[in-house]
DNA sequence: AGCACGCCGACT
DNA sequence: GTCGGCGTGCTC
């Protein structure tokens, strides 16, 4: 007996055993799409993961129903990669499988069923059931699962289409493999008798009345017999508003014109010139050759260039080579806003074989990416981390460019996989080398570095010669003593930003947090506004009058007089972005002052328009969260500003000083790009500070050796493994019980020393759900994976209480 | 996950 | 009397 290993898009662990039935034993392969049932009545589209013989116990397994694809869509590196992803991060494949999919190659009961052409039914030998299904379809053609729930009863339905499709009689409708249709564009022609005949005198007087009619007639048939071999566009008619789409439909009702349909791919391709790259620079050739030998010996890269050194240049470079070698490269990027520039640099080059992916296409247009990439078609890939699941064939190269970021592991979308540290299996398991670049490595990555499990290179010289920045410190403490301050601005900051101003140049002020104050105060009574889902106190915007809650979104207007004492004595505290913003106005009224966050960035094109504003240098100073740290190079730009710096540092987390490191250096990148004579000023309590002050050294081997050792110091990462298990349920005590034995749990099978927890989490309810955390700190090398598997056990045992079953258990492996 | 089954409250 | 709330169990 055949059997496959199926996985279904359900967040189940582990795959389903089925029966692959004789007639489908040539066909199957690993990594194909399979129809299979499950539950009874419902059919997924699942992934053979493994052919095997071995008769499974304790249960039937069921038949596999059809297969849906010729070759196997998915290839066997990436099986290996959802394997290692699963056991890794002790997830499901089939979390895994979900994210990895397009969902219309994934589809569940929308699966169509037809008769098979030239099929003769015996309706003698059928029974009721077969009956109705065989009539169905001779009236409907094509009829999905669901519908077919409206006339068989639900247990039947399997059985039923089995039976039908053993006899014959009917077929899985191959359409729904590709549910999606290549987009058309509507092109207008005159019909072609009305040509050959010639009586366009008649057709024109026919036309008198109606004037518009006639001119655009006459304007299709121009355009038709000026460029015989051009089609006519249909929406072009319409474009100057001169005419509209009625005269085109008068003119199809008299039987003049007509539109037909050309199929055009969805995604925009490229088609003007292609551009050579510019020559490196010194230092770029070394790094470069440095990257070579470190591929030559089969190692990766940490490619560590600080902003401006032309990192891409040297991404340019290898893609080419790989290129020229006949292999593939993906190109990965923490978010899609910052592609842009790279697609445009490579758009010139490689026009149609650039391929583009990222959360935010529509379906169809991933299907589109998949097929491309499935056929060859795309060479160079970019993409977010889903691009890691694209079914690629002989890569040769993947870049994780910004690897620093945090976007590379979002905590809120399960799979919990970090893609930069995937994408190093990932590799391997393609033989592709693989480089990490970015400003600021992150701790990790440089420690990998150092331990010479990646090969560091490191670039500490901006492109051209131009010099980097320089750093100013200022003792906020020391100037607030002496009066030399206006509400957050110091007196030597504003004319540091004066100085500028007047130079004409612009300046970039970055305050990294939104809303305008953090909390409204009752100075009476105490009271403060907290959301209703979460635990966590509102903060004010300004802007948009109103409360919100960071966490869940939730909106409130601002109380005017304090809702539990009636006091009007309500205090904000906490600066926020917008009352910076507010600072600046003032402090600066001639000035053009905008504000870039999340809340001024919502509406449509709103990013688009400011980033053309500051482009043409129409803004003078750009007040901003983090948001101002990334994709925006401006030529103009001297100078950037921390006002507040210490609330950067003091976030319960032990990568706060990492974090605030990385943010200071990527904003400060923005300055003096061309010029070199960009400056920075870090307005501080805390001038001594480690961080601010081996920021300004400039040397980025200093820091990472403070990071280093505090990390070893605290027995954080890289030096100890991290796990995370966070526990949500609505019910606290519910959760709080489940977390205490799950602790206990984890504490019979680890030392007492790895079990940290459990803890209320930082956010006690978040979305009406209360949060327990478990911390483990585990040690690196071979007792890890003992351990872990320690772990998995705990979880399964967990699982086994039924009482807790309901309480949401999420793992976040080197968390 | 999601879906059915089963056991208790507020309703035409 | 029932409709529907969600706690529990199971899926090859």
């Amino acid at each position: 007996m055949q059997y496959a290993q199926i996985i279904l898009p359900l967040n189940l662990k582990g795959s389903f055993t089925y029966t692959v039935p004789e007639e489908l034993v040539p066909q199957i392969q690993e990594g194909m799409r399979v129809l299979v049932p499950f539950r009874g009545k419902k059919i997924y589209t699942g992934v053979v993961f493994e052919l095997h013989h071995n008769t499974p116990e304790g249960f039937l397994a069921k038949d596999i129903i059809s297969i849906l694809d010729e070759q196997p869509i998915v290839p066997e590196a990436q099986l290996k990669f959802w394997s290692w992803l699963s056991d890794y991060y002790l997830c499901g494949l089939g979390e895994i499988y979900r994210f990895a999919f397009p969902s219309s190659l994934k589809l569940e009961s929308e699966t169509y069923l037809k008769l098979k052409p030239n099929a003769i039914v015996d309706f003698e030998n059928l029974d009721v059931n077969e009956m109705y299904l065989v009539q169905a379809l001779e009236v409907r053609q094509l009829i999905n699962l669901t519908d077919i729930e409206a006339f068989i009863p639900k247990k039947d339905i399997i059985r039923t289409i089995n039976s039908l499709i053993d006899l014959q009689y009917i077929e899985i409708d191959e359409k729904i493999a590709e549910k999606y249709k290549a987009k058309e564009v509507a092109y207008v022609k005159v019909r072609d008798e009305i040509i050959q005949d010639m009586n366009l005198m008649e057709v024109l007087l026919k036309l008198n009345r109606a004037a518009k009619q006639k001119e655009l007639f006459l304007m299709i048939l121009e355009k038709q017999t000026e460029n015989p071999g051009q089609p006519i566009r249909k929406s072009d008619l319409f474009e100057d508003g001169f005419f509209a789409s009625s005269h085109f439909k008068a003119l199809a009702d008299k039987n003049l014109v007509e539109e037909y349909y050309l199929r055009k791919d969805r995604l925009e391709s490229y088609q003007g010139d292609i551009e050579g790259i510019e020559e490196l620079s010194e230092a770029q050739k070394k790094a470069k050759t440095d990257i070579d030998a470190a591929f030559e010996a089969g190692k990766n890269v940490l490619l560590h260039g600080v902003t401006s050194s032309g990192k891409t240049h040297i991404y340019l470079e290898k893609i080419e080579e790989c290129i020229q070698q006949d292999k593939n490269v993906l190109f990965l990027l923490p978010e899609t806003s910052l592609a842009k520039q790279i697609i445009q640099r490579l758009e010139k080059k490689y026009g149609r074989l650039l391929g583009f992916y990222h959360q935010k296409l529509t379906d169809f247009e991933r299907v589109e990416v998949w097929r491309k990439v499935r056929q060859n078609e795309l060479r160079i890939l970019i993409g977010t981390r889903n691009a890691l699941f694209l079914p690629f064939q002989n890569l040769g190269l993947v870049i994780v460019d910004e690897e620093h970021d945090s976007a590379y592991r979002p905590r809120e979308v399960s799979p919990y996989f970090n893609a930069r540290d995937a994408s190093l299996v990932f590799g391997s398991l393609y033989g592709a080398r693989v480089i990490l670049g970015s400003a600021t490595p992150s701790v990790e990555s440089y420690y990998l570095a150092k331990k010479d499990k990646l090969k560091y290179v490191l670039i500490n010289e901006r492109f051209g010669n131009v010099k980097l920045p320089s750093y100013e410190i200022i003792n906020f403490k020391e100037a607030q003593e002496s009066k030399k301050v206006t509400g957050n601005f110091s007196l030597k900051l504003t004319d540091e930003i004066k100085k500028t101003l007047d130079e004409h140049n612009q300046v970039m002020i970055l305050h990294n947090r939104r809303g305008y104050a953090n909390v409204v105060e009752c100075e009476t009574c105490g009271y403060v506004n907290y959301c209703s889902n979460c635990d966590v106190v509102m903060t004010y915007h300004k802007a948009a009058n109103e409360m919100k809650c960071h966490y869940c979104g939730q909106r409130a207007s601002k109380p005017r007089v304090c809702p539990k004492c009636h006091s009007e004595n309500l205090n904000e505290r906490g600066v926020g972005v917008e009352q910076i913003h507010e600072e600046v106005t003032k402090l600066f009224p001639d000035q053009e002052v905008d504000r870039m966050d999340v809340d001024s960035m919502r509406k449509k094109f709103a990013y688009e328009k400011l980033y053309e504003k500051i482009e043409a240098r129409e803004t003078d100073i750009l007040v901003g969260t983090q948001m101002i740290s990334k994709g925006l190079d401006f030529d103009h730009v001297e100078l950037v500003a921390i006002p507040k710096a210490d609330s950067m540092l003091y976030v319960q987390d032990f990568r706060a000083e990492e974090r605030a490191y990385q943010l200071i250096t990527q904003v400060s990148g923005r300055a003096g790009r061309v010029s070199g004579n960009g400056k920075i000023v870090i307005q501080t309590f805390n001038p001594e500070h480690s961080v601010f002050q081996l920021i300004t050294m400039n040397d980025p081997s200093k820091i990472y050796e403070y990071f280093l050792d505090e990390r070893k110091k605290f027995h954080y990462p890289p030096f100890t493994r991290l796990m995370m298990i966070e526990l949500k349920h609505r019910k606290e005590d519910r959760v709080n019980r489940a977390s205490l034995f799950l602790g206990s749990v984890l504490r019979k099978y680890l030392p007492e020393e790895c079990v940290l927890g459990p803890e209320r989490a930082q956010i006690a309810k978040l979305n009406n759900l209360y949060q327990f955390q478990i911390m483990l700190k585990l040690p690196r090398g071979k007792k890890y994976e003992k351990f872990k598997e320690m772990v998995a056990v705990s979880i399964q045992e967990f699982n086994e209480i039924t009482a807790y079953q309901s309480v949401k258990t999420d793992v976040f492996v080197d968390y």
